[in-house]
DNA sequence: CAGGATTCTCTAACT
DNA sequence: GAGAATCCTG
């Protein structure tokens, strides 16, 4: 166990504290995962069985890391462990215990779309005005009242949730929220917060599960426990409580999920329902430079309320954050992509040492574009995931379909697609059926001559009847990939799309077919060789309950080196040598939405607060002027996160030139341009300026700077006089010169239009 | 009923 | 600016 050895005196008293609670309060950057793998790693050396451990973390990434270091450690025994995301985990023991809850199991999982699609045809069938019941918010406050554990029966007789409703002029909501529970128990499916509820509700309601669960999972460990909800406590809290081996790992200043009903107050009950817990504190930062981690606590502070701690460093001095301000998105874009270019040439730093961090997805476009047009390959991560695209949607709608019949989401995608000529006023007149009748659509569909229909939609929908029935039978003998690809081919999909040649189309091809090797590989993985079955199910109502949970693509391109861009919340719990926090602008980080109370501004600010704990060494925080949203241009102002930071590790790149001069002032300066009339007249006065300073003077000569040395004083055509601090030898020899009005820029001698003045 | 054109709406984060 | 919803025409 000589890796005990690698751990500080708090790190290894949290690994080889192994019987009661644990409650662990870990800083960023503090070795948090070093500290969960090795836990595990000693208690199996402890000889605790792996089937005996249940790990739980929050997202698919933090799971799959955690799974890959544990293996390293203690080798195959780490695929016996329970582990992964809360929802994954719960979904594997729930397609093992849902016939006791009322569901098949087979159930089909919805994410978020389905949800909203479900509520959005309740809504139009009660009569109600979709712009009062807006399916989003209906399905937004149906959620946080699952997620604090609250049904559509409770939901209805509390008087407050009924009355904030009320006071929001929609007093149906409890209503909607009773025939949504009703229909996905028709359609055998679960949503995202079922999963939670529904396990918890087996834990509750029936002992022999509660006592097989308990006796099961004896070492429970808990990762990112700021963002667990009262639901997922509730589950925790159950399971642990024979044992009480509960160790939780989290960090207050790290929770950025309360917009989803977590709540910081499961700390303070973890304290009060397992008084005798043991607490550990990880304040040492192994990650960053002085610099940030300073820089980090400066903000933090800004927060009213946190658990007590110091979180420091002994990491060399660095270099200062650089904050730079361009006048557009795109142009953000383009300096952000110049920068790593530079990066890479100057600290021979690699790709796959870059983050590019942003508030919200629609970011993503410029800085693709920008590093598009430096040819620096990228991975974007999260957006739209593989799964939500639609050809691949349709075809999963197929397979959710055959495994489960009742449910009319799938339906409605495929019984016209490709089109077979069962329009609208069919499905209607099915749906009018189906209802009346209290019978599922499909079983409607199976007794159609029943029924009054046209002759030939009769023998259409007759025709679909035959190929799903069939698609069935093929289930019961055949694995689930021959039968996935069978569909493909013998509906067409695949014809139709091949046929189309446009870049769309070969593209949702190669989707498909990727697919298809996703459903082989799943349902040919070996299984291991164990007593426990949920783990080795490989048919097909396994593989899709199990990617429902993926987010998309977490695998990283093989071999190839690329710069990551992801949103704040999916870089969570990773970590980068050079980190760009894009977007610093009000009205976008912080989120307008999130301005209305003092609790969202503060997780705005941890928000902020991760995204700047992710960087190693560089750190680059931007803002623009002028960006584009909702299609069309809008000026902004720089965040006021931007003062919270301390002037004192911060350098304005391109600016801080006169003295006397904030940087805080400076960015406010530097953001007058464009902001109404107020201040239209500074901002011409300034375009003015840079104009004259940047006219190409048509008498400028350039001197041959072959021979250009370290100390020369130069003169540049657009940044003025600058001496030379370092040169970059090589075929694209690069010199660093030191402008006194610009600032430091990177030439590359190449281009380079010099004037050597001694 | 299908397909295309046009209008409308929505824009926070993740399972 | 993109995707969904709706309208319009064959």
């Amino acid at each position: 166990m000589k890796f005990l050895n690698e751990l500080n005196p708090p790190q290894k008293e949290a690994v080889t504290f192994t019987d009661g609670p644990l409650l662990i309060i870990a800083g960023p950057g503090s070795g948090k995962t070093r500290v969960l793998t090795y836990r595990i790693a000693y208690l199996i050396a402890q000889g605790i069985d792996p089937f005996r451990i249940l790990s739980l973390t929050f997202t698919n990434k933090a799971a799959a890391e955690m799974r890959t270091r544990i293996e390293k450690i203690v080798g195959h025994e780490a695929r016996n462990l329970f582990m992964g995301t809360f929802h994954s985990v719960f979904a594997r023991i729930l397609r093992k215990e849902a016939p006791k809850l009322g569901f098949p199991s087979n159930f089909t999982i919805y994410d978020t779309n389905d949800s909203k699609s479900v509520l959005k045809s309740i809504i139009k069938a009660q009569g109600l005005d979709d712009k009062i019941y807006k399916p989003n918010q209906v399905f937004y406050r149906i959620s946080q009242a699952k997620n604090s554990l609250i049904g559509a029966q409770a939901y209805a007789s509390n008087v407050e949730l009924v009355n904030e409703d009320i006071a929001a002029g929609k007093p149906k909501i409890a209503e909607l929220f009773a025939l949504y529970t009703k229909k996905c128990k028709q359609n055998g499916a679960m949503d995202f917060d079922d999963l939670l509820v529904n396990f918890y509700l087996l834990l509750k309601n029936h002992p022999e599960s509660l006592y097989h669960y308990q006796n099961k999972f004896q070492y429970i460990l808990i990762d990112e426990f700021q963002d667990t909800n009262t639901a997922q406590y509730a589950i925790i809290k159950k399971l642990a409580d024979r044992n009480q081996n509960l160790s939780v790992v989290g960090d207050d200043a790290q929770s950025i999920y309360a917009f989803r009903g977590a709540t910081i107050t499961n700390i303070l009950n973890f304290q009060k329902d397992f008084p005798d817990y043991k607490l550990v504190k990880l304040e040492q930062n192994y990650r960053s430079t002085p610099q940030i981690v300073n820089a980090a606590n400066h903000l933090i502070k800004h927060n009213s309320s946190q658990i007590a701690k110091e979180i420091w460093t002994d990491n060399q001095i660095g270099e200062k954050i650089k904050i730079f301000k361009t006048v557009s998105d795109n142009e953000e874009g383009k300096k952000v992509a110049d920068l790593i270019f530079e990066l890479k040439m100057n600290e021979q730093l690699r790709n796959n040492e870059f983050a590019i961090l942003y508030r919200t997805n629609a970011q993503s476009r410029a800085m693709e574009e920008a590093l598009r047009r430096q040819n620096i390959p990228y991975k974007i991560f999260g957006g739209l995931s593989f799964y939500q695209r639609k050809e691949i949607k349709d075809l999963l709608a197929y397979l959710k379909f055959i495994v489960n019949p009742n449910e009319e989401e799938s339906l409605k995608r495929i019984i016209n697609y490709p089109k077979r000529g069962i329009g609208n006023t069919s499905f209607q007149k099915l749906t009018v059926i189906a209802d009346r009748q209290g019978k599922s659509i499909w079983e409607v569909l199976n007794h159609i001559e029943m029924y009054e229909f046209p002759k030939r939609a009769r023998q259409t929908l007759r025709d679909f009847v035959t190929m799903i029935q069939s698609f069935q039978t093929m289930l019961s003998n055949k694995n689930a990939y021959d039968v996935a690809a069978h569909i493909a081919k013998s509906t067409q999909i695949l014809q139709e799309l091949y046929n189309d040649k446009t870049v769309e189309g070969v593209s949702k091809y190669e989707n498909i077919q990727e697919l298809l090797n996703g459903v082989k590989e799943f349902s040919t993985e070996d299984v291991i060789e164990n007593e426990d079955d949920i783990n080795n199910d490989r048919s097909l109502g396994a593989y899709l309950q199990n990617i429902s949970l993926l987010t998309g693509d977490e695998k990283d391109n093989e071999g190839e080196e690329t710069v990551k861009m992801m949103t704040i919340h999916a870089a969570k719990g990773l970590e980068f040598p050079a980190v760009f926090a894009v977007g610093l602008e009000e009205n976008l980080f912080p989120s307008p939405m999130s301005l209305y109370t003092r609790e969202d501004l503060e997780e705005e600010r941890r928000l902020f607060y991760v995204a700047i704990t992710r960087a190693e060494k560089h750190l680059f925080i931007s803002f623009a002027n002028t960006r584009y949203k909702f299609g069309t241009l809008q000026y902004s102002e720089p965040s006021r996160f931007l003062k919270e930071l301390p002037e004192t590790e911060l350098h304005l790149m391109g600016a801080p030139a006169r003295k006397n001069e904030s940087i805080n002032s400076a960015i406010r300066q530097t953001s007058q341009s464009g902001l109404g009339e107020r201040s239209l007249k500074p901002r011409k006065a300034q375009l003015i300026r840079r104009a004259n300073a940047q006219a190409p003077d048509p008498n400028f000569e350039a001197d041959d700077v072959s021979k250009l040395k370290v100390g020369q004083i130069v003169l540049h055509q657009r940044f003025g006089e600058g001496k030379v601090s370092f040169i970059a030898e090589g075929s694209n020899a690069i010199a660093t010169i030191n402008f006194s009005q610009e600032g430091e820029k990177k030439i590359m001698l190449k281009f380079a239009k010099l004037k050597i003045m001694d």
